[in-house]
DNA sequence: TTGCAAAGTGGTAGATAGTGTCATATAATG
DNA sequence: CATTATATGACACTATCTACCACTTTGCAA
């Protein structure tokens, strides 16, 4: 289970450090996609096998299940935890984030995965997301 | 079940100290998330455990639900008391409670949970919650 | 083929944030 | 009042992040 949030920079070089709490669960391996809303995820090897299996079973027929595929698999690699725990993220996905060099990085934890953004869109999805929070909070008050 | 009102500092590293009263519950492991109204909560693992999975369970094309995982993972992290009764306060959740360094904290039980109180904070909500109170009271004759 | 430029990989040192421990001060208890 | 438990501040220590720098690989062009 990942949790929390983490500022970090993406070096001149296109790489962005782990949050040290993350890296344990992901030390053996981990893939890079495409993730919802223009931000990046990080699945563990187990994980990403589990929505891949998911993913190819959806009917080839339905035009946005193929979409979907592909954005997928042609989004994703899989990357490893350098010794100063970072990894590289690679042109076409820093691209699809829109997470530029020397950029400022938001990497959440969010249940199963990891998510990473610019932080400029973190900053807008993340009041959206406290206010879908505070009206459920409600909601069971 | 968690009760009373206890008055702290948070220490020059952003540490919070747990009153001594609510330390034998929490000792096995505890999160933190945000609460209402910009306070933070503390709920015990199994507490939590039963929040979270409520949470992974939503589907993850929707985007509310979405927003609504991201919201109560990323604001959330797993701590541990010191050996002084301690927790630390991450950085997000210090900026979203309004507590800084230093400043003074009011931890109060509130029944399942443990609330963490900026005392600026507490005392305006205080004030509400006990004209909230009075009022019930008077409806009830 | 060779040389050059761009991109990726790997490592290191200093700064910072977080952790653990202790000593003293304060409060609670019998 | 004596004793115990709890809270706080100080400090040293550790882990982690950042900003560099140097080397390797790749792709392109001369």
């Amino acid at each position: 289970m990942f949790l929390g949030e983490f500022q970090h920079t993406m070096d001149s070089k296109g790489r962005v450090v782990i949050p040290s709490k993350f890296r344990e669960e992901l030390q053996q391996g981990c893939v890079i996609t495409k993730g919802q809303d223009n931000c990046l995820q990080i699945l563990t090897k187990s994980n990403w096998e589990e929505e891949a299996i998911k993913m190819a079973s959806l009917p080839s027929t339905d035009r946005t299940s193929r979409q979907l595929r592909r954005a997928l698999f042609s989004g994703a690699i899989d990357v490893k935890i350098d010794s100063a725990g970072r990894v590289q993220i690679p042109e076409n996905l820093r691209v699809y984030s829109g997470i530029d060099i020397n950029e400022e990085v938001t990497v959440t934890g969010s249940g199963p995965v990891v998510e990473v953004w610019s932080t400029r869109s973190w900053k807008k999805i993340q009041n959206e997301a406290d206010q879908a929070f505070a009206n459920i909070n409600e909601v069971k008050g």
